[in-house]
DNA sequence: GGCCAGGCTGAAG
DNA sequence: CTTCAGCCTGGC
């Protein structure tokens, strides 16, 4: 199926952002990219300008992946708000096209308590790790591959088990979140109700999860785009272009999309 | 082979 | 309230 969308929309520079781990371009077909979500699969190439080949059907197109890509938000017009801010201005000139994914919550908590102290090769290794380990097995016309585990999955497997997924000392971390999670300590649907603070808090509880992947959850999971992730790249943004003064308060609901295009400049730009 | 990474915790000042 | 050592392990 051949969808259009008219707006930003750059998969390589999505797969880039640091949002997600397990999206990809494969190897063996340029061009073409795959993304997870849950136990749904997506192949998705550009074919021309606005226009996208999908291997989805309409309906899952509309309900599912329109809301993963947050289609629903107009990013050219955010871009074309940004006035008086010399380093914004560029950044999100060179990162137009990524798009805050809305993903699944109970992966994108362990996935950014595995980040801390890794760099992304070494939490995607992490990742995939645990996936094939404790995941769900799918056939796909162009690969195998395994969903994220469940709580469950996690909580039935052993310790030895899920240390070989190279998690270290973060480890203790995963099982206190799975088990909190799995033994209804935390609801995870049911912080979406709960304002950011409350949000944020309420993730702090688990262990391994401070302020920085709190923050990350709350935005790359629950869609709360006021908030701004600030982890080093962003600190030494803060400090060096900014005099120690952050930048994305003052941008209020579109914080959590400046600091996205912020962070690819940062850590791809010149 | 050594250094350090997209932080957090707990303890001490 | 703020600072800071120590943490597991894999990439480079």
């Amino acid at each position: 199926m051949i969808i259009t969308i008219k707006d930003d929309f750059d998969l390589k520079k999505i797969e880039y952002s640091g949002q997600c781990f397990r999206a990809k371009e494969l190897t063996d077909f340029p061009g073409l990219f795959r993304f997870i979500l849950d136990d749904k699969i997506l192949y998705i190439k550009k074919i021309e300008e606005n226009k996208f080949e999908v291997d989805c059907s309409e309906a899952d197109w509309t309900n599912i992946w329109t809301p993963f890509f947050d289609l629903g938000t107009n990013y050219s017009k955010i871009r074309k708000s940004i006035v008086d801010d010399p380093f914004m201005h560029n950044a999100s000139d060179f990162g137009a096209g990524i798009r805050l994914l809305a993903q699944p919550h109970f992966e994108t908590l362990i996935s950014f308590i595995i980040s801390q102290r890794k760099n992304i090769p070494a939490i995607k290794s992490s990742i995939e790790k645990l996936s094939e380990l404790l995941g769900q097995k799918y056939t796909t016309e162009y690969e195998e591959i395994y969903s994220f585990p469940t709580p469950e999955a996690v909580l039935n497997a052993s310790f030895d088990d899920i240390n070989r997924c190279g998690l270290g000392y973060r480890t203790g971390y995963i099982i206190d979140a799975a088990q909190k999670v799995a033994d209804k300590d935390i609801k995870l649907n049911e912080l979406e109700a709960l304002d950011d603070d409350e949000l944020i808090n309420q993730l702090k509880t688990i262990k391994g999860v401070g302020d920085k992947v709190a923050n990350c959850v709350a935005l790359f999971s629950y869609g709360r785009k006021s908030l701004a992730p600030v982890d080093v790249w962003i600190q030494r943004l803060i400090d060096n272009e900014y005099n120690g003064t952050n930048p994305f308060v003052k941008y209020g609901d579109i914080a959590g999309v400046m600091q996205q295009y912020a962070f690819y400049y940062m850590t791809h730009g010149k």
